[in-house]
DNA sequence: GTGAAAGCGCTAACAC
DNA sequence: GTGTTAGCGCTTTCAC
């Protein structure tokens, strides 16, 4: 019952012109003369011709769609990158095909597969490996134009648009910490292990730990603020650090209420993301505790916005926006003339402190 | 620089044999023998070869990739429902074309003209005219396969997965109102003209209004909030319509804050949505106030979650992820064979009554 | 300016 | 079981 699809062959039919004619008109490149051009557009209206992409990609090995893997699209970090994706993708009339990697290495490599034998044009990644991904390194290799997002593959010479982690939490904390503050405590996903954790403070008490670019977004900002405390000359008490278990606001909620029982309770919070901060707010408010008057928290929400919190999330969508637009537009450059060295951009948030939450935007 | 791309033709020389042989064991359609199949599969692999599914769907007619048109990706609505439909599409080994109409219909249709242009085998559309919409009518009648997301389209037969707003929202505001609260709020995106409001309120104060089930969220769920006073005999005071300019946290925020600073203040809120009530947290948060103590809070966050809500935002994103699923499982089996009749799931919110914000989840 | 013809990489009939 | 052939719908030489 599929309605008999128009070709360009009908179109040509219809019009009393060769089939290259038509798809010169259709197609729109030059060469052709006004009447014709005028009789074949009006015979492909009234028959209702619709390209076919898919044919013209065989043929022109272009398809117009960008792949991207992301994370997991319903977080609101990638929600917002992928938005800004879209904002410049379909600006250029291009398409995106869209994959979860949910973090895992499996399901990323699976994803790279399919995007690939669909012919993308090129890729947008938020790798999940930042040292091996020799899946990546292979399609960069085999020709795929690639961009990297929040993180940085070692050694893959590729545009990447990333947020300056650790820079930035040194100096958001270190804030807190002219402000008098003596206990901050830190809110972040840090759950892979504890005796990670024990190792990367250990090798942190001293100097910033080797190959910082590579750690994943929460340990980069922990790093941050293991600095600024250095930079203090402060001991960092280990129960200061609120490892979440998972990326989830309950997660943090968790964690942070545990702090919040004890006597010696933290005098601020810096929490890694925008997630983290909603957990921590939960806690703080369950707990019947006041921001700013008994507490100070910071929001690391990448990019623009590095807040004294509440919990109006959405006013923080926009930056991270840009990150992908960012990166699309980069991956847009290549597709168009691979050439010249691959850009590393690194936004870096700016601070904003606030007295309430009524003044959030 | 572009590697030389590997063809089922090289595959099928390297091995000795005919393309077609190759292409039957690289496409997995039967009748090759064992020891053929064990040496293309070898030089396949040796060659590195990657299937072209555009040249595929250049002649199967089918790409194996859907089509989406979300209002907006990095809305939490959508993103929970985009991560739903991807679950489903990932895991038949589809691709998932993704684009944001921004509510907009000219956006709308410029999608679906990309996506049909892109030979999708399926669309599906949360679409933003209900009434009209013939782009959608069209895709159909050329018998692209279709589902709807939230909202229903006027005479467009099609599988439709939706929430029972106007059902739920007044059994949650009947809950209110039983346990005595008698200045119940309705903080809601309704912002597109104050005259509209009026005359809603006009027509629905002695009996529900007409094609309830045509208007959009926001509206249905007011509807639902209108019919639990008029069941409970009550005027409602339009003063505690709380109509929020823009579905945002911030609006919320904004259009709650006034009503609280009133002396004759709301002692309960019912938010229509997810977004709404971050805002009517803030509001709440900043003039001093708690729940449960000095305030009740209901919030309709789709399906499975109606909940005295706190800020543990997170924690309703799963239910909206069924929704997507639902969509997209109707689709497939849609695409495997168009055949019985359109499905129009409707699907209730549980509501969960809840002592402390720690128990959210 | 326009047409004829040769494919893009793959699959589907139909032989053998 | 395997090979031959003819396309899918479009673009692109290369003539004219």
């Amino acid at each position: 019952m599929k309605t008999q699809k128009i070709t360009i062959v009908e179109v040509a039919k219809g019009a009393g012109v060769s089939t290259a004619t038509a798809s010169r008109v259709l197609g729109q490149y030059g060469y052709v003369g006004e009447k014709t051009k005028e009789r074949v557009l009006a015979v492909a209206a009234k028959l209702g011709y619709q390209p076919n992409k898919i044919a013209r990609g065989l043929i022109t090995g272009q398809t117009r769609t960008i792949g991207v893997i992301a994370g997991d699209i319903s977080s609101p970090f990638y929600a917002a990158v992928l938005r800004g994706i879209s904002d410049v993708v379909e600006g250029h009339g291009l398409g995106m095909l869209i994959t979860n990697s949910d973090e895992t290495l499996d399901r990323e490599v699976a994803a790279t597969k399919l995007l690939r034998e669909n012919q993308v044009d090129g890729l947008i990644v938020s790798p999940c490996d930042v040292t091996d991904s020799p899946h990546l390194r292979e399609a960069v290799k085999a020709g795929m134009p690639m961009a990297l997002i929040d993180r940085k593959v070692k050694g893959l010479h590729v545009d990447t648009v990333a947020v300056e982690n650790i820079k930035s939490s040194r100096d958001a904390v270190r804030r807190l910490l002219l402000a008098g503050h003596r206990r901050v405590g830190i809110v972040a996903e840090l759950a892979a292990d504890e005796s990670r954790l024990r190792g990367f403070l250990a090798s942190a008490k001293d100097q910033p730990p080797n190959g910082l670019q590579l750690l994943s977004t929460s340990w980069q900002r922990l790093a941050g603020y293991l600095e600024a405390h250095r930079a203090f000359g402060l001991e960092v008490d280990p129960n200061l650090i609120l490892a979440a278990v998972g990326h989830s606001a309950l997660a943090a909620q968790n964690a942070a209420s545990a702090a919040l029982n004890e006597k010696a309770r933290p005098t601020a919070l810096f929490c890694a993301d925008g997630l983290m901060s909603v957990g921590a707010m939960s806690a703080i408010s369950a707990k019947g505790l006041k921001i700013p008057r008994d507490l100070s928290l910071v929001c690391f929400d990448d990019l623009d916005w590095m807040t004294f919190v509440g919990p109006g999330i959405d006013a923080h969508a926009q930056p991270q926006r840009k990150l992908g637009r960012a990166a699309a537009r980069f991956l847009l450059a290549r597709i168009g003339q691979a050439e010249g060295a691959p850009r590393d951009m690194r936004l870096s948030p700016r601070m904003v402190e606030r007295g309430s939450m009524r003044s959030i935007l």
